[in-house]
DNA sequence: TCTGGGGTCCTAGGACCC
DNA sequence: TCTGGGGTCCTAGGACCC
């Protein structure tokens, strides 16, 4: 048996930590920039705030209501998490950390799952604080399908188990397909035109071709999970990253390249950090820039490109150059994104016709003298992605796709223009 | 001018998660 | 004026090889 422990509005809980007065008001925490909300209470939820809202369209009701609201503080949270995390490891021997908020936790051995799960509850809010929500079912997929309930219906008490099919029975048979974990909209929909509406009639759903067809291979196994069978083993101890990222979005117009080049090098100065630390290697970045793509007034510009390495490295200094190149490249071709082939180009390892880059830039040089100081020898692996937002970026990644191809643009002269 | 078929590897793009 | 910042996995189709 498993069980998912998940924090109730995490960010915001963090903050009221600190906060006794805050304990009954609304809370909500915005994102970068202060531009969206991305976490808020129940009392804040209450007053309509959706999740994502941008602040300036809800700041007047906060200001009427009283709603407590937060530049986000992500230190303060990972120090939060880890706490939690310790915490849970004491009490049990195999978790996954599965987010900043939430851990599956393996209940093998434990006899009575659901008065565990209560004393998991109670331990985490008496030890830091955090009041947690408790999922419990023999798969990760009904795990969530608990813990959707605990947080829906309090008189729950925070903690559901799905132990028995019954119950299982009662909570698939309420709950629509879209809340099912890995089931969102556009999968949803695709149920909805083949008639299912609920978990349960998905999970009773006779035609697994069918299935497969509509939700390829990963609707399959999220449907065999919620009928008990795992396709999603608990991954205890971390696995490496195959992917990091570091992107920030502006909040203003950007008009220099030099403030990008900084940007870019700090994104790829951090990216390059967090690899050594996980000890892997780069085969390659790619950057990626963008102008504000809620704007409806202004011509839009997308970019990117990338740069393969031919021999991976964790060479600070040659990540940063790759990044710095792949911006050179957009500024002298103007490389389209969305194109197939984009613009990859090999790096000559010993290569020093770096495009007069750093001339530019004293403190860049500083930096990547710094950096290099440091570099270790480890082992061959992942792929880095260094991505830039300019401008202001959209709020969902995946909002991306609506986004129409962009005008051909040749020159970094006209970039400004169209921020 | 005619012009096979099978296998593998790679990656862009889609969909989803927190 | 002002809309986050990370990640994962799967598939189709192209490139390439024999």
């Amino acid at each position: 048996m498993l069980a998912l422990v998940d924090c109730d509005a995490f960010f915001c809980n963090c903050e009221r930590l600190f906060r006794e007065d805050l304990r009954q008001r609304p809370v909500i925490v915005l994102s970068n920039n202060d531009g969206c909300a991305i976490s808020r209470t129940r009392e804040a939820k209450a007053l309509g705030i959706e999740m994502g809202a941008p602040y300036f369209q809800i700041r007047e009701l906060c200001e009427r209501h009283k709603v407590a609201v937060f530049s986000s503080n992500f230190s303060l949270y990972t120090n939060i998490s880890a706490r939690i995390t310790t915490t849970l490891r004491r009490l049990v021997p195999n978790i996954e950390v599965y987010s900043v908020d939430e851990a599956f936790l393996d209940l093998t051995g434990i006899p009575n799952v659901e008065s565990f799960g209560r004393m998991i509850k109670a331990i985490i809010q008496q030890h830091i604080g955090m009041p947690v929500s408790v999922g419990i079912g023999p798969t990760k997929g009904l795990c969530k399908a608990a813990c959707f309930l605990a947080k829906q219906d309090l008189s729950q008490g925070g903690v559901v188990s799905l132990e028995e099919r019954e119950k299982q029975d009662q909570v698939l048979a309420t709950m629509p397909v879209e809340k099912i974990w890995g089931i969102a909209k556009g999968r949803g929909l695709k149920l909805w035109m083949s008639g299912i509406k609920t978990a349960k009639e998905f999970r009773d759903y006779k035609n697994d071709q069918h299935i497969q067809a509509i939700l390829t291979k990963v609707g399959r196994q999220i449907q065999d999970e919620l009928r008990g069978i795992v396709s999603f083993p608990l991954q205890a101890g971390a696995e490496k990253k195959k992917e990091i990222m570091s992107s920030r979005t502006f909040g203003h117009g950007v008009f220099d390249k030099h403030v990008l080049m900084q940007s870019i090098a700090t994104h790829a100065s951090e990216v390059a950090q967090e690899l050594r630390q996980q000890e892997s290697v780069c085969t390659g970045v790619s950057i990626f820039i963008r102008s504000n793509p809620f704007s409806e007034s202004t011509e839009q510009y997308a970019r990117s490109a990338s740069w393969k390495f031919q021999t991976p490295t964790n060479n600070t200094f040659k990540i940063i150059k790759a990044a710095l190149r792949a911006l050179e490249m957009i500024y002298v071709y103007g490389v389209e994104y969305q194109k197939s082939g984009v613009s990859v180009f090999n790096l000559q390892d010993e290569d020093e016709h770096a495009l007069g880059l750093f001339e530019h830039c004293d403190s860049l040089r500083e930096r990547v003298l710094m950096d290099t100081m440091d570099r270790i020898n480890l082992r061959e692996g992942d792929r880095i992605l260094v991505s830039m937002s300019c401008g202001v970026d959209n709020r969902e990644w995946r909002m991306r796709r609506n986004f129409k191809s962009p005008r051909y643009t040749t020159s970094w002269e006209e970039l400004p223009k169209c921020l």
